[in-house]
RNA sequence: GCGCCUGUAGCUCAGUUGGAUGAGAGCAACAGCCUUCUAAGCUGUGGGUCGCACGUUCGAUUCGUGCCAGGCGCGCCA
């Protein structure tokens, strides 16, 4: 709706310009200001003018107005438009008439749980990897906070167009994994009654000797004659499945359901690394030094060149990483994001270095780093560390401040900044929490329709509204209005910390009209187009809530 | 030492392709508003050298450079 008058103003400014030679500056631009004392579109096209022409923009913009009004009068989008004007330092300025923001209204009524989806992103095919944690623990808040973000940026981008895709790359191979396999086998002997000493490197987690408790009972082993039966392998192979499920578990019930699981084991085994490394050396992007083999990852940035393949004949980290991404690009994706915390952010370079080896653009794989949330507790900081065992797991969080608060808490600043997450704050059922500001907005106006349905067989009206012209009706439709350039604007930024802040701001013009407007007046006409307006408010609540997986509630 | 990120109200943070002679919001503090649709709400008050200094221009919290302060990363680890 305010895309189409954009469209249309734009359209008219062009046409307008004929005053000046045709001269058309290159980024006119049709804003939403931020102030409303500034109207519903500005345009900057005069500030642009003025350096072409080296005028005055003001004066430019006085000139450009008379014609802008002329032509207003001829073209639809007129009736929409209740006056031009100019201000200084040269902005034309466009302000609605109530009829204009009705249009908003329609709009919502006729697309319902649809409204903010637009083909923006034309289908394009899109592969956002994250969380993607190593089967070597539960997940904790840092995977909590990339799952959200994750989850409700692929939401967002559905909504607005594009096929995108979550995945999880399972890392159920390498130095990690084996560590697993000797941790659950010491945390066995111990219980059998063996003295081992615990090795220094492995998992120190208490869930360490739960497996192990359930590997035994598993494979019937009563002694250690027959835990030495045990190939290390099998090891391995329960501690990655054993942990799959718990990690599994836990992004279901944080409601966040990946559409592909890729494994390591399957993607990128040693025939597929090897014809890689061959590719590679075919083109010169690999070469042999101080025994190991080089990937030349300078020849696209990176700091230094990296190793592939160690003189041990092991391969880093790096290699079938490669390859994973290699397959991710076979399958068909014109954009890989991946969403890593902030420990990995060195290894930026390398990977985009990789996908440029591979024949893409650096700019067709975007890295994505999601910032540590700071859990307090009473306000002092709960430390963190895996290594030692001791961290605030998602569980943990999920299970004392709840789904929909655990994911909003997650999601309330940029990704690329720093959180702090109080648990006390995120619990309380109380004003300061901001998750319930938005979802009681939602409930409230719940209530009201479902009374004057109940009691005054009232219904909605969706059409010719003309009642509709006080200050926070006004305000409300504005905002409104903006769903669809939010979303847009998180989509192109994949930061979807503004619909958050713009559901607030819903919220906030929502309670501060049921304050100051009554719904259920004795006005039945009145009455009736309230009921339309808060109908509308409720879908975009509604919209927006699903979209951050946060339930809308009817009643609080 | 090199690289990345961050410095905005007492606290937590918005301010995204440079825009409106008054830089916003929430919390905390104080003062008000429920015989009427959910007070988990609303209204008002106080609170700032936008880290510092230059530069670019009609205009800089936004861009550039240099400092200052904090966080993180710099393995043939993953």
């Amino acid at each position: 709706m305010f895309a189409d008058i954009r469209a249309q103003l734009q359209d008219l400014i062009k046409e307008s310009l004929k005053i000046f030679d045709g001269i058309t500056p290159p980024g006119i631009l049709i804003d939403v200001p931020a102030d409303k004392q500034h109207g519903e579109f500005s345009c900057n096209v005069a500030l642009q003018l003025s350096r072409l022409l080296r005028k005055n923009p003001l004066a430019l913009a006085e000139q450009l107005l008379p014609r802008l009004q002329e032509l207003l009068k001829t073209k639809p989008v007129g009736v929409k438009i209740a006056r031009i004007e100019v201000k200084a330092p040269g902005f034309i300025n466009f302000y609605l008439t109530p009829q204009g923001f009705c249009g908003v209204l329609y709009d919502i009524f006729a697309q319902k749980e649809n409204y903010g989806h637009c083909g923006f992103g034309e289908n394009k095919k899109f592969c956002l990897e994250f969380v993607s944690a190593n089967p070597t623990g539960p997940l904790t808040v840092a995977h909590g906070r990339q799952a959200a973000v994750g989850d409700v940026l692929v939401n967002i981008l559905q909504a607005v167009g594009f096929s995108a895709k979550r995945e999880y790359y399972v890392n159920d191979e390498g130095n990690q994994i084996n560590i697993l396999g000797r941790s659950i086998q010491a945390r066995a002997r111990q219980a059998l009654g063996q003295e081992v000493d615990f090795p220094q490197d492995a998992y120190q987690g208490e869930y360490i000797r739960t497996m192990a408790g359930e590997f035994m009972r598993r494979h019937h082993i009563k002694t250690l004659g027959d835990l030495d039966k045990q190939p290390d392998a099998a090891f391995r192979q329960f501690g990655v499945s054993y942990l799959m499920d718990v990690i599994k578990k836990d992004l279901e019930d944080f409601g966040v359901h990946f559409d592909i699981w890729s494994y390591q084991s399957k993607i990128a085994h040693v025939k597929a690394i090897e014809a890689l490394l061959s590719e590679f050396r075919k083109k010169e992007f690999v070469y042999d030094g101080e025994g190991a083999l080089w990937f030349k990852s300078t020849q696209w940035g990176d700091d230094k060149d990296r190793v592939v393949r160690k003189s041990d004949g092991q391969y880093t980290y790096l290699t079938p990483d490669i390859v994973y991404h290699k397959d991710k690009f076979a399958r068909g994706f014109v954009r890989i994001v991946n969403i890593l915390g902030p420990d990995h952010h060195g290894y930026i370079p390398r990977i985009k270095a990789a996908a440029a080896a591979l024949g893409h653009s650096v700019d067709d794989l975007d890295i994505l780093i999601v910032q540590l949330a700071t859990i307090y507790r009473n306000g002092k900081e709960v430390s963190m560390s895996t290594r030692r065992g001791e961290f605030i797991s998602l569980r943990e969080v999920m299970d004392e401040v709840g789904r929909d608060a655990a994911r909003f808490f997650f999601l309330m600043r940029q990704a690329s900044a720093h959180l702090e997450f109080d648990l006390e704050l995120a619990k309380k059922q109380s004003p300061e929490n901001p998750v319930y500001y938005i979802q009681y907005a939602h409930a409230r106006i719940h209530s009201i329709i479902r009374k004057a349905h109940e009691e005054q067989r009232l219904s909605p009206k969706t059409r010719d509204m003309k009642c509709l012209k006080q200050p926070e009706e006004i305000d409300l439709m504005r905002k409104l209005g903006l769903l669809p350039d939010i979303l847009i604007g998180c989509a192109r930024t994949l930061e979807p910390f503004s619909l958050v802040r713009y559901l607030q701001e819903v919220a906030a013009a929502f309670h501060k009209f049921y304050d100051t407007c009554r719904v259920l007046d004795e006005d039945k006409e009145l009455s009736s187009e309230r009921l339309g307006l808060i109908g509308a408010v409720q879908v975009v609540l509604a919209n927006g809530l699903k979209l951050l997986g946060v339930s809308a509630p009817e009643k609080m």
